[in-house]
DNA sequence: CTGTTAGCGCGTTCAG
DNA sequence: CTGAACGCGCTAACAG
């Protein structure tokens, strides 16, 4: 209190508010130098006179004294933060990841910037660039990349010029780009999830794909594809429905589905959400599940894992990998761009029962 | 010094790969003065000669300039970012009011910093305490404040600090405290459900409850039972089953319900990602929904409306209200602390059958 | 309208 | 080991 007095002197309008309490406050209230208050509070490696620093803390205390993470940023370089760019929040995919992100953050002390980008690619540059101004120490993007080569080309110079400032980034995504990489493979588990229907009796597929342009969303579709061409069993474009990478894209794309009267003995939805929309859809319709026809998603969303009938899927480690994507990045710093590839595990359950041929 | 005029660029094509462009680079790239080069950049209100903005808006491009926030903040006294404290951000019901957040904050040209409590107390206080750090225009607090008193009190003292610092702090969950808060009709919602389903013609109903504890999940039970009484039937402690407010909670307490033979003709989850995870154990025990037992959630999570049977449960509009906590709270500076209501809509669905006495 | 300069809060040399 | 002084990148008075 009293130092606030002393710092209120200089001003001639005190404003109703103080001010917040500076480390100058607490230096003063300790009766020592801006120096030894910065040593004594923040992790220096610098050592102060025992004394000195319990008074300090004392101040620091009294004074309810918080730091100012900026100020120290702008003094270090850097600051204390990860970002974190996702189509969508409330999409539980992301939210896995992102849960898994917080929680490795907040273990190594930085706190988490949390984007959308609504799966509109421009809209990921901007954010992108807004998140560079944060200087984080970590720029992780989750979701795959789009197509739209305009302004991926464009989201590549701005990736690399926070690199070059001495950020890092992380992607989840596929490989390709010069940058640490957490590569799902998407592909691989796919067409292991085509060969285990194959074995399970299934003969006619067919594939709720996706957006064209979203990656990951092809990648699974081309898994799908070749798992069945493995078998001899060609899924050609007319058994292919595309539609958004959502729950209502899904439920869209059994509406599709249902009008063209189809003779799918299995749908492949190239994600849970998609699954379980579809599913919703079909059962409007009074198609029953998996009698008339059998249905998988994929990622193993936990939300999702209790509907019925439960759903057959390619399982992801989604929050693990949040976590690991931090570490990754932390521990990566000046090395070679790191690569790991994560395996999707088969998950069978009810929706894909075995089916006498 | 010295190194300064080193990092001067000759050429504007080649790229630093050191130290990242300041506004200082741009203005001399210029030719103009620092204070010139702010005005143009920022959306400052003083007026820029339109040639002078158009060269340093080009010298800024060239250089790929990136404006340092941590330095915008501490020049300005406050950072461009909100802060939003979650129980779990993987939780379908923080994911909600998380998106409705991020969104509005982004229209608004602020960035969100994510945390996590994982439902404890004393993180939560060391969250908060971590947050204030980053000086947010806004610290908002989505979940319910447990029973605990002991930080209870510090946390209270944080957020008030925080206030007098110029923040500003909004909560989500129930009233009482000094703040802007957005109040969540907990009680009200549930004695509404109770009424309805005393009309569609229950009358054994069983609670599962959350941990006792938490605010939000008390409210509901409170709510239950007075709506029951209203119409004379009493659910006393013996048709309580209390467990965590998390899906598996849920699962845990349904397996408790199936031990005690219990003769209810309708269960009361107190959220729905309870709800689920109690179906999913009745499921397995063979308990047929909803024709042995009806069942109802509360909050109509987006994701978990497919289920089936599709469960009867109180509408919350999460999202809308995690935006609007956003405009609040920056919309009301200075003010005294707004109080908002939200009211939930009851949903009836297949869980809830009309039941033929 | 433009440029100069003094801070903002803090980390970190560099002398004592 | 301590403290005075400078710098970080930027904004906002204050002159011109």
């Amino acid at each position: 209190m009293v130092a606030k007095l002393q710092r209120n002197r200089l001003s001639t309008v005190v404003k109703d508010r103080d001010a917040p309490v500076t480390l100058q406050d607490v230096a003063r209230e300790a009766g020592v130098s801006l120096a030894t208050a910065s040593r004594s509070l923040n992790g220096s490696t610098r050592k102060v006179n025992e004394e000195y620093r319990a008074r300090v803390l004392a101040a620091a205390a009294r004074l309810n004294y918080s730091p100012n993470l900026s100020a120290q940023a702008v003094a270090k370089g850097r600051s204390r933060v990860v970002a974190l760019v996702v189509a969508d929040i409330a999409d539980p995919y992301f939210s896995s990841i992102a849960a898994g992100v917080v929680r490795a953050a907040e273990s190594r002390g930085l706190i988490v910037s949390i984007v959308m980008t609504e799966r509109r690619p421009e809209r990921e540059l901007e954010l992108v660039t807004a998140l560079r101004q944060q200087r984080p120490q970590l720029l992780i993007l989750a979701g795959s990349r789009s197509r739209n080569d305009a302004v991926g080309q464009r989201l590549l110079e701005e990736l690399q010029s926070f690199e070059s400032d001495g950020g890092r980034v992380v992607l989840i995504s596929q490989a390709g780009l010069p940058f640490d990489t957490i590569q799902l493979q998407n592909h691989a588990g796919c067409r292991k999830l085509a060969h285990r229907l194959f074995e399970l009796g299934y003969r006619r597929p067919v594939i709720f794909a996706g957006p064209p342009e979203v990656v990951t969303a092809t990648e699974r579709v081309a898994g799908f594809q070749e798992g069945w061409a493995d078998n001899g069993i060609e899924v050609d474009a007319t058994r292919l429905i595309h539609g958004d990478f959502t729950r209502d894209g899904g439920y869209v794309a059994a509406g599709e589905y249902l009008g063209q009267a189809m003779d799918a003995d299995v749908i492949l939805a190239v994600n849970d959400v998609m699954a379980v929309g579809a599913m919703a859809r079909l059962r409007e319709a009074g198609v029953a599940l998996p009698g008339d026809v059998a249905i998988t998603g994929f990622d193993d969303i936990h939300t999702l894992r209790d509907v019925s009938p439960s759903l057959t899927t390619v399982h992801l480690p989604l929050e693990n990998l949040g976590g690991e994507a931090v570490h990754l990045g932390l521990d990566s710093h000046g090395k070679e761009p790191q690569l790991t590839s994560v395996e999707g595990k088969l998950v069978i359950r009810q929706s894909t029962p075995t089916r006498s041929a």
